[in-house]
DNA sequence: CCGGATATGTTGCGTCGCAACAACTTAACC
DNA sequence: GGTTAAGTTGTTGCGACGCAACATATCCGG
């Protein structure tokens, strides 16, 4: 019989904490957590990996929730906006900000996303941010907003296969 | 009447520059470059701003070259592997390479956008990567590619509307 | 001049993203 | 409690993006 832990059950306990972890952030930003909402964060919090809008869609579907994808969009604009999700610019994709399970880490994030298991890590990339500012200002250029994205191999990918 | 050197006049000359000196680069590197290459290549280097695919074939198709979207799709896949031309991930949009222009750049780009005129300008990024990678490695993530794409304000805008 | 590699044409389709309008729900206020 | 304004969701529709699969044409080396 598996442990009383199994993979499942705490991964169950993550989307749980990340969900009560959003409900406090719109609260705290006077948006509404709505249902709708709701579930589209828990199917995206559900992997570490990224996620197009169109699967969370047939997700949802698969679990008899059948939506417009403008009503995707439209939750996912509301996630963006709390900052809960994040969007992966390199492949058109959402993912669980990592800062609800790890709020010690700095304010302006990378996106690691590694090519062998697809998750998505954040960094803490705030002294990459400051030479961005100072160098786009050097060439006269005001910086307003800034995409860092990394792809690569992930640690756990690494060693798992020098075997 | 216009000056000798229009602007028109100069932009024709860009191209053409631009456009040998992708030749000489496609053939440094044993790659074809073809009419239809040529054509595509034309269309984004004659202008300093990002164009997305189905303008490029618009565009063209004006001129009497009537393309299916995967000729162009080849073409600008052709034109990113010669790295004569970019692609600005966060605008799924193509631009032609400065350095065609400026070969003293570094070697590693990053990409300003500029949010009123739309050009794109091209900064000497090595820094930034550096502590891009140094960053990743830091949480023993090993960068492979590494994308920094930046919008805000251009020199000439700022200035332009200090009016 | 032939054969393999490369390039282009043709057809077709899945994904991504949202505009515009209608209907409904929520929250605030009197 | 009822009215109203703001916000949310449903419905319809469509444009942009990107390429797979297969057929045909062209180029280049031997």
């Amino acid at each position: 019989m598996a442990p009383a832990t199994t993979e499942d059950s705490r991964t169950k306990d993550r989307v749980k904490t990340s969900v009560d972890r959003a409900s406090e952030i719109f609260t705290e930003k006077s948006l509404r957590f709505t249902d709708l909402r709701r579930k589209v964060f828990e199917e995206i919090a559900s992997t570490q990996a990224s996620v197009g809008a169109y699967e969370v869609l047939d997700r949802l579907a698969k679990k008899g929730t059948r939506l417009a994808p403008i009503s995707v969009y439209r939750a996912l604009d509301a996630l963006l906006e709390a900052g809960v999700v994040h969007r992966l610019e390199s492949k058109n994709a959402y993912f669980a900000c990592s800062r609800l399970h790890q709020p010690g880490l700095g304010r302006r994030p990378i996106f690691l996303a590694c090519e062998k298991c697809g998750n998505v890590f954040e960094g803490d990339g705030d002294d990459i941010f400051e030479t961005i500012d100072k160098n786009a200002r050097a060439q006269k250029f005001e910086p307003r907003v800034r995409f860092v994205e990394v792809t690569g191999t992930c640690h756990e990918c690494a060693t798992k296969h020098e075997e």
